[in-house]
DNA sequence: CAGTACTTTCAAAATTTATTGAAAGTTCAA
DNA sequence: TTGAACTTTCAATAAATTTTGAAAGTACTG
């Protein structure tokens, strides 16, 4: 049986190691995980003192995960010190980093694709045929996984399509169970 | 109107800058944007000349490709020299790097977490108890979005579920026009 | 089986990215 | 308005990652 704070320490560390896959430095991913796994928001202090981070460290990750819509600034009456609160509810997190990390990085490269689609239309060669098939097949690719994003991004799908993917693929491994 | 070495060009770039987002380094992305945007395989010569790499580097680079499965090493007859082909079929390298990032990355993850819901579930301060309730919310997340993975390997979802989900959108937008 | 053509490896160098902490800036109670 | 309390910035430093190329390895040909 371990202890909340053993779990605290690996879930941080889980945590931080995933930073970087939704976009976000491994400190700034540890700060939100810690305040994640606290009953109550934090300050500046006391962060510093949990992660053992310097208070500029603090404060740049509080301020990143501001803008990402992961934290909230509070601020507890009669103190000047800003209490940090986290976003709980992780769809809507979730969310927050699915569109951010959309319009910075996914719109621009689609924009892109089809900017060069026209461009080789009247290149006659067969390398710019083959070159201009594979652009637009990208294209469809990338289009068309913008458009889950966009429909999960429109309320939520997480419910209504997971639950139907979910239920698909039960019936599937029913299915190929009892034909085995 | 642009030729096709210029927009080869930028595609091989913005190519390499989404490598990292699939895991890769943008090396290695260069090497394969390059590979999809000509016509036929090439040698490890070519490559080195057409991206001015080193060779080292290419041999690199082309290793990776393979452990994904998104390069073949073919060989053509008479010579030693091996030639490498891109996996063309985008759906599915896409599937392929999905299932091998779930497997290193995501299921580890989902496997923690499930380990630490029991260590928590006796334990009884508020503090440990608001803990337990994130940690199981972040589960549920995690396990669907790892089961739409799931259902996207085990066949074409993206033919299936995509052209839903675009049906949606597309209805959901005409609604949302005729009401305002 | 020796020679040559080609490939892979890996330690060192270069580059990129993240972190720190001291200084500048801001805010608020009095 | 002032000064203390707190926050932010950013240049310097540290860490991590990527790239290179020379040396070692492998396999094909005659």
């Amino acid at each position: 049986m371990k202890d909340v704070a053993t779990v605290r320490k690996s879930f941080i560390e889980l945590w931080a190691s995933m930073g970087p896959f939704w976009g976000v430095s491994p400190a700034t991913a540890r700060v939100y995980g810690w305040l994640i796994s606290k009953k109550d928001g934090a300050t500046a202090d006391e962060i510093m003192e949990g992660l053992e981070m310097s208070r500029g460290a603090v404060s740049m990750a509080c301020r990143e995960l501001r803008d990402w819509g992961l934290v909230y600034t509070g601020r507890e009456s009669g103190s000047r010190q800003a209490t940090f609160l986290p976003e709980t509810d992780l769809e809507r997190a979730m969310r927050n980093i699915v569109q951010a990390r959309k319009r910075r990085e996914w719109d621009p490269i689609l924009e892109r694709l089809r900017e060069w689609i026209p461009e080789l239309e009247s290149e006659r060669s067969t390398d710019a045929q083959v070159f201009l098939d594979r652009l637009k097949r990208i294209e469809a690719l990338v289009g068309m996984v913008d458009n889950m994003a966009e429909s999960f991004l429109k309320g939520g799908v997480v419910h209504r399509l997971g639950l139907k993917v979910l239920v698909a693929a039960a019936n599937k491994k029913t299915a190929k169970r009892s034909k085995s």
